[in-house]
DNA sequence: GCGATAAAGTGTAAAAAATACACTTTATCG
DNA sequence: CGATAAAGTGTATTTTTTACACTTTATCGC
């Protein structure tokens, strides 16, 4: 292949997955002691390598596909890190994207597998390199989208309750809301949908089990999933 | 030095840059002819390498300082791009930043050297590779930014009269602002002052000349320029 | 079986924010 | 000195957001 550009200096590109769950009613990351030099044992976000004939969201793609076995997952560019020495061994520019999962579609062996804890976001530990800058740009991106846009959803089961979904938005905003607003602001947004069907692990009474519906927002050109 | 990593495929890394300014009323973005195979010719934003012992964000400060002669300009990421094929020649990752200048501060003849033009976003043409995919999400990330913090100051002389700064606001959105409420909304940030001077090279009867404060927001922890 | 318990569900009033809207002032130009 | 053209200014209405408390219902323990 012909160089067009000469000798310009080539690094190498890696991801990071920032991968959220929401579990015991706490936003948390999948993060796990690296297992390569340099930084042998320090907390990590899982990543890999773009290979030659990959695109680089392509390859973020993959590695959410390697780790968790799941496809079609939310998944969204945080942005590129590339600092010179972010990486004691080498220079190597890595893409950042958050992906959101919910914890119970992932099996819990392929977690252990990889060695990986689901951490609370509240209690993140020093990271590896420029991963903790990553999981801030990612948090914030993410509450962010959280606000305009029903992606929640991805982070519960296809079927929930209306306080599974309360908890999970007072998880990732960090404060507790009021009921009934709160009940207002997602019946505004129309697009969950009452499946009728009652679940009572969590209350005597029993709640109704919500799902989302795409339909509205399926229509919508601005918006994708 | 020694290889952590194996034979990993490297990449060419560059960084591109979408240069608002605001000039006869209208948002505008700084592009050129390419002058450089592939796409010799093509409409195309104006770009570098990044170097081997450079960080990508300081490649792209670089690009801009080579470009404009200035320095300290508000610059944001606008992400990485990677398709495989997006550059037809070699296998080239580039990162977007967005700037915004002051297109009086902005010498001429280094435009005319560079081979660039300020034009319209609502008119700009078909571009090299994926850059105009760049220019949407830039256009789309700046938007927001302006609708939430003081930014647009950047893109008028250090004294501008309100009506300079609404029409700046009604570009960048493209729509027809109401003059009392735009006023009431800009006073209510509080981060501008009267100078008491007044302007008459677009009215008879003259228009205070007004100037960003960062008094406020210079103290606020989450506010950077 | 019945009282205590614990979460689910439900509406309204007040406050705040956003919007719609029109006339007066003032310097210049002809 | 009248016409012109942009600057400047306040209020009423609507919309949105927030604050707030009681009733329902199934289960569990006695």
């Amino acid at each position: 292949m012909t160089n067009f550009y000469g000798e310009y200096s080539k690094v190498w590109l890696s991801v990071d997955c920032i991968i959220f769950g929401f579990d015991e009613d706490k936003l948390k990351i999948l993060i796990g002691r690296r297992q390569m030099d340099p930084g042998r044992g320090e907390w990590s976000l899982y990543g890999g390598f773009v290979a030659a004939d990959e695109g680089v969201d392509d390859a973020a793609t993959r590695t959410l596909y390697e780790l968790t076995g799941l496809k079609n997952l939310f998944m969204r560019q945080v942005g590129a890190f590339g600092k010179v020495d972010r990486d004691p061994g080498e220079r190597v520019v890595s893409v950042a994207y958050y992906a959101l999962i919910n914890v119970k579609d992932y099996d819990d062996e392929l977690r252990q597998l990889h060695g990986l804890e689901w951490m609370d976001v509240k209690a993140i530990p020093q990271l590896y390199s420029d991963h903790n800058e990553m999981v801030d740009k990612a948090l914030r991106m993410m509450r962010q989208k959280l606000a305009t846009e029903p992606i929640g959803f991805r982070l519960l089961p296809s079927l929930f309750t209306l306080t599974q979904l309360q908890r999970l938005y007072e998880a990732v905003n960090g404060e507790a809301l009021d009921k009934r607003n709160f009940r207002k602001r997602i019946f505004d947004m129309g697009c969950i949908e009452n499946t009728g069907l009652i679940d009572k692990t969590y209350s005597k009474r029993g709640a109704y089990l919500y799902r989302f519906n795409n339909r509205i927002y399926g229509s919508d050109p601005n918006f994708k999933l």
